[in-house]
DNA sequence: CCGCTTCTGAACACGATGTTCAGCATGATA
DNA sequence: TATCATGCTGAACATCGTGTTCAGAAGCGG
């Protein structure tokens, strides 16, 4: 069977409703348990939504969870550009409205953005935060507020996305080359106290 | 069934040989469709090992990935800190080896590290970057050698592990106060070009 | 060469996926 | 309100991947 619209455009109340019981689940769910363990089954089961007609609606999991961010993130999209006229030169214009969002719609993205569940990713990456805190403490006196764990965060997120997207795009930048980039934004990002 | 070892610690060379024909199975798998699709059963075929063999090694498909990474990953621990008497006041003194380390093992790197297979991260991780190639456009006069990419990984991956971190740790952190810790360490990153 | 360990492949139980369908319930429309 | 098209349901089914078990074959170490 297949979910299709009505001659005027207008999606069924019926629809409608089943979509947002999925998704509720789904949201409600993922912080118990986490993504990867939970079944179609068990999505169903907390919606009070058969099985069978959960896949008219979405092929499995996955495309459950494309939809319900997709959903949220166009929400998102339908900003306005924080007043067109105001071209401020600040850097990135970006990222106050993305904090905003995110602190506004938390419970969402920790149960939808976080925790990818891959052990493997989660290993390195401990393992760099931790080379990166070591060679910041002692070099920062002073540290209020968990400064230091933004720096952390800051500084190791970086090099992991260039250390991806190097190894990944088989550029021909030479180890020592990245290295070089990489050193030179990461030492001033930290600024003068470093 | 269960493998232990023999009374003088030496490794059965069956048992040597069946895990490295397994470990770089998974390893020729991977780039060829992806992590996740992949099957035990698929692994046990291509390193032509019997099913049940593989469950007296390893009791799943992330254990058997685990234990590659491990394996490998104990080769680059066993190097020494580059002369401990030369503590030179260079910061960040791992990312070096680690972009060598990367470099040598690319392939490894490559099939084990990259690709999550995270539809909605990859999602979300290209609308940050697209955002931050766009701010950085045009501010830049000079871009040689593909270092306006670096700059896009670097910035957008620092963001996205801030943001993922004080998503999940929950600190007391306004988004004005993390926005600008961030955008103090984005802007100084860039140097005087931006 | 002997004895012990590992490998094998087939069989089994299990759980989750995805599909189908006949019948019921509900929303849209007039 | 009556009608009818559309969505929902639940049970049944086929399929697939997982993880376990075991008896016999093969290979290793001593």
């Amino acid at each position: 069977m297949k979910i299709e619209r009505t001659d005027t455009g207008m999606i069924d109340r019926r629809v409608a409703r089943t979509r947002a019981l999925l998704q509720d689940a789904l949201i409600t769910l993922v912080p118990e348990r986490g993504y990867a363990p939970i079944t179609v089954e068990d999505i169903c089961e907390k919606a009070n939504v058969g099985r069978s007609t959960f896949y008219t609606h979405y092929a499995g999991k996955e495309e459950l969870r494309s939809a319900t961010i997709d959903e949220h993130l166009r929400l998102l999209g339908n900003r306005q550009p924080s007043s067109p006229l105001e071209t401020s030169d600040r850097l990135f214009e970006f990222s106050r409205p993305m904090f905003e969002h995110a602190h506004a719609l938390r419970f969402l993205h920790r149960a939808l953005l976080a925790s990818s569940g891959d052990t493997i990713h989660d290993k390195f990456r401990e393992r760099i935060r931790r080379a990166v805190r070591s060679e910041l403490i002692g070099r920062r006196i002073d540290e209020a507020g968990g400064s230091l764990e933004v720096a952390v965060q800051f500084i190791s997120g970086a090099f992991l996305a260039v250390l991806a997207w190097w190894i990944a795009a088989d550029t021909g930048l030479s180890p020592a080359q990245v290295d070089a980039l990489f050193q030179q934004m990461a030492t001033r990002a930290g600024g003068r106290e470093f």
